[in-house]
DNA sequence: GGTTGTTAGTTTCAAGTGAAACGATTATAG
DNA sequence: CTATAATCGTTTCACTTGAAACTAACAACC
């Protein structure tokens, strides 16, 4: 597919190529239906999506829900307190941790965000059958898994 | 999959935040792969990448086959011929454009490289038999087409 | 109970990024 | 021809980003 007997590489048939350009694509298409509209960040949305599912997580937790690291976690975290979105309160068992929820104001955003971006997605989905979606996502799985046993080792 | 009555999101079975996750994983284990061992940046590779296949590209031509921009493109560029790694010459024809190549150097580079690339692949496909791999490609193309046309009205 | 080590989260710093402005060259129009 | 527009590629500027250093709080140990 991607090489040949004198070991070329062909970059537009490269799956971690043709990933990564999809990948930009579509977030990029995606970031549009609440970035400019609502002032939202990728890493923003994310935490407000995460903290819409599960309110009361800490910012670690939302890391390890979201795959972003502590860093971005932070940043967005305080531009959405900042933004009036988010709001943070430190916990009784630990005051280290904090325990992050959405306020009125961000889950009315995510309430109206959320279906924007699911049909978004069925849009993306809509010319393939039911067979190919789920094989698609279980073939993603698949590659995720693959993925990390490959690079735990390192 | 991804949504439920009340209008969920769910991020964990959200396709294009899936698809992010995948990427940016296997990117950065591939990357793995020549930036420490050689100095090369991801644009950087990518711009020898698709030299090392089709030499005498204008750097115009070289971000529409890689999906960079061209800012990201002239940079890597500079980089690349800074390292000895790409020579750039004028066009005869048309004085703007340049002519890019791979000099020995960076021939030579492109040859090791490569096959640890394409040994990548074939690792992450492991688990899939000819089936799934097949429809995978076929679906990931689908879902470029249809991420273009979805964002080419905008 | 004080020292040592660990964890949560923020800040700092250096590098990377894209949008827009730019100089240089070529194409088009009158 | 000359003027205007379009194209190629670079540079600038403001913003984002991640790694490492850091502060604060808790845990473990003797």
């Amino acid at each position: 597919m991607t090489d040949s007997a004198d070991g070329n590489l062909i970059l537009e048939g490269f799956l971690p190529y043709r990933l990564s350009v999809l990948s930009n694509t579509i977030s990029g298409l995606i970031a549009d239906a609440y970035s400019d509209r609502y002032g939202l960040s990728i890493p923003e949305w994310r935490v407000m999506a995460v903290l819409g599912r599960f309110p009361g997580l800490s910012a670690a937790q939302v890391a390890s829900r979201t795959a972003m690291d502590k860093v971005a976690v932070s940043r967005a975290v305080a531009r959405l307190t900042e933004a009036g979105r988010v709001r943070r309160e430190v916990s009784d068992k630990d005051r280290r941790r904090s325990v992050l929820e959405l306020t009125p104001d961000g889950r009315a955003l995510y309430r109206r965000i959320t279906p924007i971006l699911l049909k978004y997605e069925r849009d993306l989905l809509e010319g393939l059958d039911e067979d190919e979606r789920a094989q698609f996502h279980a073939v993603l799985t698949k590659l995720m898994d693959r993925a990390q046993v490959l690079g735990s080792p390192s």
